[in-house]
RNA sequence: GGGAGCUUUCCCGAGUGGCCAAUGGGGACAGACUGUAAAUCUGCUGCGUAAUGCUUCGGUGGUUCGAAUCCACCAGCUCCCA
């Protein structure tokens, strides 16, 4: 099977300029290709992992990828799929997260010589002179034809900013520059990214009389049509300070049946035909499927033994004996002890479950607090200071196991 | 440059002088049911052990016994005219 056809049967692929021409060139190993990452915040997301595999899969086939940075484009940022405008990032967070960033991706893909290699265009970009870009490549774009463009359309009624509104300009000029300097000939991304890849393939053609493609990787959603790779808002962080690799594990342990093949299909490495034999299955029995996912996933972002561990935590705290080694826990402040006890509501507040002790309280009288599997509803109950040099386990609903100390 | 309007708790959105910590929906969280799923039903959602308690309705001042609600100024945004 060639890689093109693995894409697509995988369903990865979202929409493409020229479908002859990319299978040409990616499954004889002739793209060098690029894949642009905003650094909005200071670590990749499950989001950015989806890009990162489809770089790894083209690599495999002989393809050369190009990770680029955006410490440029992100003082602007992209409009596209937002409703209001970004916050505004300052030089250095985006110069920290730049090289967060880098560190993430340098586990993943194989950079150096000959292999993929890792640019950021705030080095062509941030010295862009105005006047010469405006007469440069201002001209080719049509305004006219920016605003029908989706990711503007959307904004119409919310406002957008002249800035915002040179993002388009910039992924553009990115992909312009990529072409003439390292042979870029294909851009692939998220399919929100649809427009702006456009506008560069369209500026290369107009400057420079020559075609570019691109590709867009279909977007990662739930049955809903919701995005996947978020937790109440937040992201599903690949740094595992942020998010760690249990509740990695956990999210995607977590997925719902009918996404679960689909997440299997599109972000492991897993052979085709194995996937397809876990397609019918039904039921209860994909839970399997959903370990497997998660199992999969966790190991390619944080490692095998990790994941490993992660696995044999959730066995054990789903299956009823708590695994107390790898269980996240919080060595409680000694000023919490009051007469040789430490109050639970003020113990669950100090490690991090709830936000406040009203909170806490609300938990505890609604039934949703576990002591050492003992459901307390009490909430003036007290943790002794004996039980606590042992450790105690606060289960927190169904799934948040969290050990405290003394 | 001129004119009109908007800014509410995580989000949307009611509220136009006391009965407002503020209707409703969404989301989140918890309970029941389950398969660590979905759907459904229930509870809950500023802080506080509690109270006629405290802090909140873009910001700063003011009017008033009392303001999210009225006034002034400032800021941000939207729309119309240029």
């Amino acid at each position: 099977m060639t890689i093109y056809e693995e894409l697509k049967a995988r369903g990865l692929i979202a929409q493409v300029t020229d479908e002859d021409e990319i299978r040409d060139l990616i499954n004889n190993g002739k793209a060098t290709f690029y894949i642009g990452f905003d650094c909005t915040a200071d670590s990749l997301t499950a989001g950015h992992f989806m890009a990162l595999t489809l770089m790894k899969r083209l690599q495999m086939a002989g393809n050369k990828p190009i990770a680029l940075i955006g410490g440029g484009t992100t003082m602007i940022g992209d409009p596209s799929g937002r409703t209001d405008m970004r916050k505004m990032l300052t030089m250095e967070d985006i110069a920290h997260n730049a090289d967060c960033f880098k560190r993430q991706m340098e586990r993943f893909i194989e950079f150096g010589e000959g292999k993929a290699l890792m640019l950021n265009n705030a080095e062509w970009l941030l010295n862009l002179n105005y006047v010469e870009l405006l007469r440069e490549v201002g001209a080719c774009f049509s305004v006219n034809n920016m605003l029908r463009a989706e990711c503007y359309k959307q904004r119409m009624e919310k406002g957008l900013s002249f800035l915002e509104f040179n993002y388009m300009i910039m992924q553009s000029y990115d992909f312009y520059h990529l072409f003439q300097h390292y042979g870029c000939n294909m851009q692939f991304g998220g399919d929100d990214q649809w427009s702006n890849m456009l506008g560069g393939t369209e500026l290369i053609r107009r400057k420079l009389g020559k075609d570019a493609y691109a590709m867009t990787i279909t977007l990662l959603t739930d049955s809903q049509g919701k995005k996947m790779g978020k937790t109440a808002g937040n992201a599903v962080w690949l740094d595992p300070n942020k998010t760690s690799p249990f509740e990695f594990y956990q999210y995607w342990r977590n997925v719902g049946d009918a996404d679960v093949l689909k997440c299997i299909r599109m972000l492991t490495f897993l052979p085709l035909e194995q996937i397809d034999e876990m397609d019918h299955w039904q039921g209860e029995q994909l839970n399997k499927a959903k370990e497997i996912l998660a199992f999969e996933l966790t190991k390619m972002v944080h490692g095998e033994e990790e994941a490993t561990k992660a696995q044999e935590t959730a066995r054990g705290l789903f299956s009823g004996a708590a695994d107390q080694e790898h269980m996240p826990s919080t060595v409680l402040d000694a000023a919490l002890v009051k007469d040789g006890k430490v109050g639970l509501l003020a113990a669950m507040v100090a490690a991090g479950l709830c936000s406040s002790n009203r909170e806490a309280r609300q938990l505890v009288q609604q039934g949703g607090v576990l002591l050492d599997g003992e459901k307390v509803t009490d909430p003036s109950t007290a943790l002794s200071v004996d039980a606590l040099k042992a450790g105690v386990v606060i289960k927190k609903g169904k799934k948040v196991y969290h050990k405290v100390m003394l």
